[in-house]
DNA sequence: GATCCGATCATGTATATACATGTCATGTCA
DNA sequence: TGACATGACATGTATATACATGATCGGATC
């Protein structure tokens, strides 16, 4: 049963340990192969065959003549659009700001249960109002876990936005999201200036980094004001962005 | 400039060459190790890591001592789920079935514009309501290219869904997709059974395969009876299901 | 002091070889 | 005829080796 794992894989695994548990943070050196063929005494092409998948998984990022590091932004790529709003208002030509509509530690049971913390574990909410050129465009209801991000609370999200700050403090290491359709209730309706029966689609997504949750967030958005759009895969040539359906 | 492509490369096109190409179809053969060691003359390394690349790219299947196949469903994981309703609602427990609106085909220049087909192409168009325990839940809308799916006219599709038809017939390429909320408006409501103020999320999806336009589709559910949901990365063990947020 | 050169390190690719493991068809023996 | 052994084949892993390419740093030269 408890056969040893090839070698390569246990190489990988020393790796993604040590990143997962946050001795290695984004951007630092790992290992070079050489220090793993001397560490394992395994043969170059082992060590080069582990470090080339974790480049491949997004893990780490490898440059000829220098190094392999930790990687930043890890598989985002892959992970539909775990979008920052801000770049996505700008790259539409638009001006983006913020405003933080609460920004504060909360302690609410059913809360810490969802995001899978223990009774005691403490968090902070932030709620957003991200608008383009002024407008509304999306509301974000956000808890990060205060184990993985510390400092969440003492940021500027009118010049970071939370998804960058978290983001900063560990890879990514896997996202859930949920769509949904809804009317926006009263007090969205008014932070967001459209009407009361106007559907809204609404984004609820829990990430993981440094295997625990980092977020749990529920992202609002007038559906005439904004969409949630992803290219998975590899579109030939002649395919283009989105026209109307 | 025209330096040569590092010879794993070029088997790795060459595979993939002839999957785009149509000529090697989901759940066939492809040449094993040594067929590539005896054609383009390289090491079986050479070989094993183009074969083991496509695997990991999910474009193909090994299987050890059998050989080495086009996969099915590719990258199916990656891509947020494209997912067969019929599968849903019987992994939920609840009898599926499916009703058939309409199903001809249609000459829409608009839409043969929005595939990125040349004006004289032609699609078939079909209109299903997805029902749970015969509840509907989904509305589904599809334009399928015909040069990619001759046959998409005379299928049934109370046994075969159009996905399952469609990805028959070639490897998923790409997908793009675009959440949206919306009502549902006066034929919808009455289809799907609800209140024409009840908010409906939409999804509209194209998908690419054998380097065209495969289908474009406009996926309709009622927010209360239908969630489009993903995961994308690895959930350490700790983390469960979705509860309510 | 500026420039060039080479040593060193790290990754990128490729080969030949070896043994292990899993599948399958075939043939043999009871 | 059925059970079992065997060999062919395919993939899985591992090693030792080789050469190529890119980056960096130090020292020698002008």
């Amino acid at each position: 049963m408890n056969q040893p794992l090839p070698h390569y894989q246990r190489l990988k695994a020393f790796v993604t340990d040590e990143i997962e548990a946050g001795r290695l943070r984004p951007g630092d050196r790992i290992p070079s192969e050489l220090d793993l063929i001397k560490r394992f005494g395994v043969s170059r092409m082992t060590a080069n065959r582990a470090l080339r998948e974790l480049e491949q998984a997004g893990a780490v990022t490898r440059v000829q003549g220098v190094g392999s590091f930790v990687a930043t932004r890890k598989t985002e790529q892959a992970m539909f659009e775990i979008n920052n709003i801000a770049e996505a208002v700008r790259a539409g030509g638009q001006a983006y700001a913020c405003r933080v509509i609460r920004l504060e530690e909360e302690a609410d049971p059913a809360m810490t249960a969802f995001m899978g913390l223990g009774p005691g574990a403490r968090y902070g909410r932030a709620v957003l109002l991200h608008l383009a050129d002024g407008v509304p465009v999306q509301h974000e209801d956000r808890c990060a876990n205060l184990a993985f991000a510390p400092a969440f609370l003492d940021q500027d999200f009118t010049r970071v936005t939370p998804y960058d700050h978290l983001m900063s403090l560990g890879p990514l290491q896997a996202a859930e999201q949920v769509f949904e359709a809804d009317l926006p209730g009263a007090e969205l309706a008014r932070l967001l200036q459209v009407p009361a029966a106007l559907p809204c689609i609404v984004l609820r997504r829990r990430t993981w980094s440094l295997n625990m949750v980092a977020s749990a967030a529920r992202i609002t958005a007038p559906s005439n004001r904004y969409r949630f759009s992803g290219v998975t895969g590899t579109v030939p040539p002649n395919g283009l962005a989105l026209p109307r359906l």
